[in-house]
DNA sequence: TATGAATGAGGGTTCATTCAT
DNA sequence: TATGAATGAACCCTCATTCAT
């Protein structure tokens, strides 16, 4: 085998240059949009963070929406190629849970602005109508995989298995997704304590024998101990 | 008769037509942010969905900005009012945490657009220099609330006592802003049991006799049982 | 009845102010495809040549496409109301001939500036993908509506049965449409002259009595007188 | 051997390999134009088309301008030595004409991209402030060329003397001038049976025997037989 | 000879806001 | 009180051209 790189089919025939201007580019739009929102970081500001112009940017990148893509993508690789491998070596639902809280927070330690911008554009971009733009392609696929990971270890008998793996799902996603921004106003903050006492509040909250309290779904309200 | 009719306490000589105006614009700004997203939200949008022109909007309440203060003040009111009397009834930690949550629930289900257009403001409203707008004042309020909350009842003894309250707050709080937009997603979801799925997820991690694995808080990884 | 303008129902609730902007903008926009041609006539070129800036123009047109629509709309309009009566009147065949052709010319003579932008429109106005945008509607329409007046007069015996309506009518319009072109490089131009001349070819090209040689359609080629 | 090799006494020191690209481009450029028109023919199209950069377009012609010179200027030639020896062999002025206009429909026929290209280049291209670029050079050679042949046999008697040949150049050209256009939307157009009918259509229009009804220039209007 | 990279002016359009009425 | 009119900055993008390699 001559290389291993070149993860996937991406980049064709890329001067050594043009790779070297879109990182940088890149890299100037992660930190455009993560210090000043989405909605604020034209093409004149990330150029004016690269320094350049806003036409290398459409030069290399046809359009912003295209650079926004590729910021996105790079991120979906890089949190696959991190998360990936150890979440699949978990052998154990605790474990995996664990490993899972645990990773995610030290990946968004490793990758602040990128994380946080993607966040930024997950949230907010929108197509002319109004319509979300990556929002279920990003944030959906992550919470799917989440909960067949549930899924599995319910089946196991490791999770209770009277929790809807969908909600639990939603909120450790939810919960995850909302670190970026804590972490953008407290710059300080400690992720390694963050992800082990979140690690903890979701252990508890799955594992065997916490019984939910109502049977049916629709009980409206139940005695607590 | 030229003045005077004041509906509530709020300001300072309003006409009645005119409390009327400000009622259906906001009620028009808050249809079209929670529809097509903060970012897309132009004030010809809100004005068109409000059957008037931009400059009405300007005219009552003299700036952008301005309207969505007042709508997020709004919802402010709305919630505490809502919120705040069944909480302080609450006499059990346990109880108190549901009630929290279900109610939230609640009031998202019975102010989805509101709650969906407050959401996106908090998440998307920036300045021209990029620095969030309510985010503070609105976000950390509302944890910051709870999280007092938490540390009362882990003061008496309701709680475990080694969860970290401002992150417990902090995962509560992101679960529960998750919601409006899943809503907005899937109109069908049923809050009831969403709801009451939450509530027992947190009481599980909030309930006494969880010991937490690491009694300093930087063990790097610890065994689970 | 109350009012007899409003030709069509174009404009509803237009103010006066509008009304003139509106035609001011229009007449602007005329001279600026007229002078310049369609290519080089941008919105600023416009804008400045009506004494405004571009936003004015956006604002009471929406877009520059829908402000070349509605000065290709009005010259159809005005075109119509010219040329239609009279030639209804013509009553025999060469008399319509003469009518169509001579009027053609007096009309380009009134509307010398609007005319010849209409024609740079219909000739250059392409979409992005490089499809004509007005050609059929414009160009087509006229030379149709040409052909079955041809044809009709076929029918009467007034015109020789042996030419192809079709070919006729487009080599009478071709002519007609250049001649904004011409009179652009020439404004002495005499039109009358003009048109009398083109009349009177088109008379003898189309008069009973100038039997084609070929009688099927494909002989290579035919000996002459 | 450095270079020297001429193809034909065009130009001084012509590669062959730059004699292949520079027919390469221009045939690029006629397809491009003759597709997407003029206006939306730019250099990036253009060298799309050739499988190039717009670098070596610029490279090989010094100009986009230069290019379409050259794109002109071969048809040109292409005409003349098309057209030319056949005009030149009509001994009888029905002959000149009928040959003029037929060779021109098989002209078009035979090159049917380049002639609609030029043809779009005549009538659209303006330099930046708006005059015509090519228009004079090309259309009105065309027709000063046509109109000379016909003063030429109204001299012989063998055309009408009352008709002018600056007018019916001018038909004959916008005639022929206007059928790629149609040839681009209709591209089974039977060229040769437009050709027969067009040259008998001025064939009946320039014959002797057609006296013209007003003998001075300016009667307003006058009876037809 | 050829290319990719970069430039900078100008394109049409959106937007919050100001102003006269 | 309310509106339509106008403004001007900023937006993303296209383009012919220049330049270093």
């Amino acid at each position: 085998m001559r290389s291993e790189i070149r993860t996937s089919g991406q980049q064709q025939g890329r001067t050594f240059i043009e790779t070297a201007r879109r990182a940088q580019i890149v890299a100037a739009a992660i930190d455009t949009i993560a210090e000043v929102g989405y909605g604020q970081a034209s093409l004149a500001r990330m150029a004016k963070t690269a320094g350049t112009s806003k036409g290398v940017i459409i030069y290399h990148f046809g359009s912003k929406d295209d650079l926004v893509r590729e910021l996105v993508a790079e991120l979906s690789v890089k949190g696959r190629a991190y998360l990936g491998p150890r979440l699949e070596a978990a052998s154990t639902g605790a474990g995996m849970l664990r490993t899972y809280i645990e990773d995610n927070m030290s990946f968004i330690g490793e990758n602040r602005s990128h994380v946080a911008a993607v966040v930024e554009i997950a949230l907010n971009a929108r197509g002319a109508d109004g319509s979300p733009l990556y929002d279920m392609s990003i944030r959906e696929e992550g919470a799917e995989a989440l909960r067949q990971l549930l899924v599995h270890f319910q089946g196991t008998g490791e999770f209770r298995a009277d929790f809807d793996p969908a909600v639990m799902a939603m909120a450790i996603r939810a919960t995850l997704d909302a670190v970026p921004a804590r972490l953008a106003r407290d710059s300080d903050l400690d992720l390694g304590y963050y992800g082990r006492e979140l690690a903890h509040l979701f252990h508890l909250a799955t594992r065997p024998g916490g019984s939910h309290p109502g049977t049916t779904h629709h009980p409206s309200s139940a005695e607590e101990p």
